[in-house]
DNA sequence: CTATTTCCATAACGGCTGGTATATAAGTGG
DNA sequence: CCACTTATATACCAGCCGTTATGGAAATAG
């Protein structure tokens, strides 16, 4: 029926798979990405993955593993931007590569508009807290190393020296965080990226 | 057994209420305001406002209703802030009232972290599409009426005559959405504090 | 007092949730 | 051909969801 596993490295015995996990793996995330951990039901994603509930918790565990899987998937694929834009040779370099990546994954027609990472972190009932937490983690884990990245452009004199690296970390953050808010709400790619310009306009130093 | 409802002016008949109104909707508002309206459930709900559930649907209609009527009570006692700064005599009286009235808001140890607003619309499931749009039009009215006082403040030159206000107006509501969504991350109100000091120390104009 | 009205408490409703048991189909190794 | 292994398909589970019907309790009106 469907596309099968290019792995044909180990000819496993017993039934092989009719659906390509990496392309289940993928469907599985847009629909995270655009309803919440929390607002994708098993129907929802068993219907855009193609596959029935048992495949899916043969092949991925139950809905946890899944999106933890959907999350690296997006880390990988989706938010490499963000590890890039720390490789600019200026921070103001920085800001410029993580806003204009931010703009074009937010406002991408292909993904759901907005941050998995924003949108996951923001509110959920209960059950679903070990998810936030883990997303928090890796928010923390990127804010950790923007923080350093930024230190050392302050050491390299890319800010005026009265400047708060910490601050201005925190204060592109939260820029691109509500980008993905304001995405999220409808706003155009016009809009947003007056957004960024102004931003950029704003941002201290070289 | 609770407090009755103050409001003895009509004497009604038929056995009366044994709690009361406002204190049951604050409760409400807590509630949804920590766990978001789809992570907020019947039983958290009538367990906070101590009260059954058939006596909810008679006070308030549903679950829907009761939303509707802790976002009202949210933006008359909670976030009046917003309007308030809009009277600021100067784009960056206004910049400055918002951020900080922001700030003390979403680090009060009496409140919830964060902003309904964006907690709500950020993402929600299939049945919850209502709410998140009844949010998203309360947030664009907020965002026209900075527009508004921004343009003016053009007009009066409080900005450089080359500023995009529309630009400056998304940017101040990223920034807050960004704090909103730090708030709830955990970040601490000395975290907050830079955040705001660094925006501001950025904001052009007077 | 009774009649009436309103509220509270219990318990239940259909529907959906994430997760599975069972049976069958489709492959491989002998 | 026959085991054996793995995947699929159907049906089902207990539990929670928002919501409501039912019966009794507490007030006023006459």
């Amino acid at each position: 029926m469907e596309i099968e596993t290019a792995t044909a490295a180990t000819p496993h015995k017993g039934r092989p798979r009719e659906f390509c996990v990496d392309m289940a793996l993928a469907a599985a995330l847009r629909v995270f990405w655009s309803k919440g951990y929390e607002g994708a039901s098993m129907a929802d994603l068993t219907e855009a993955m193609g596959i029935t509930k048992p495949s899916l918790y043969a092949a991925f565990g139950n809905k946890e593993a899944l999106f933890n899987k959907a999350l690296d998937l997006y880390e990988r694929e989706k938010a490499d931007y963000m590890h890039a834009a720390l490789d600019a040779p200026t921070a103001r370099g920085v800001a410029e590569r993580l806003m204009y990546g931010a703009l074009d994954m937010y406002t991408c027609p292909e993904n759901p508009n907005g941050c998995l990472g924003v949108i996951t972190s923001v509110a959920c009932g209960a059950e679903a807290e070990c998810i936030r937490q883990a997303v928090l983690e890796r928010g923390a884990a990127a804010k950790r190393a923007m923080l350093e990245r930024f230190a050392r452009a302050k050491e390299e004199g890319d800010f005026p020296p009265d400047t708060d690296a910490e601050g201005l970390a925190a204060f592109l953050t939260a820029v691109n965080q509500g980008m993905s808010v304001q995405a999220g709400a409808g706003a155009t790619r016009a809009e947003l990226e007056r957004l960024v310009e102004t931003s950029l306009k704003l941002w201290p130093g070289r």
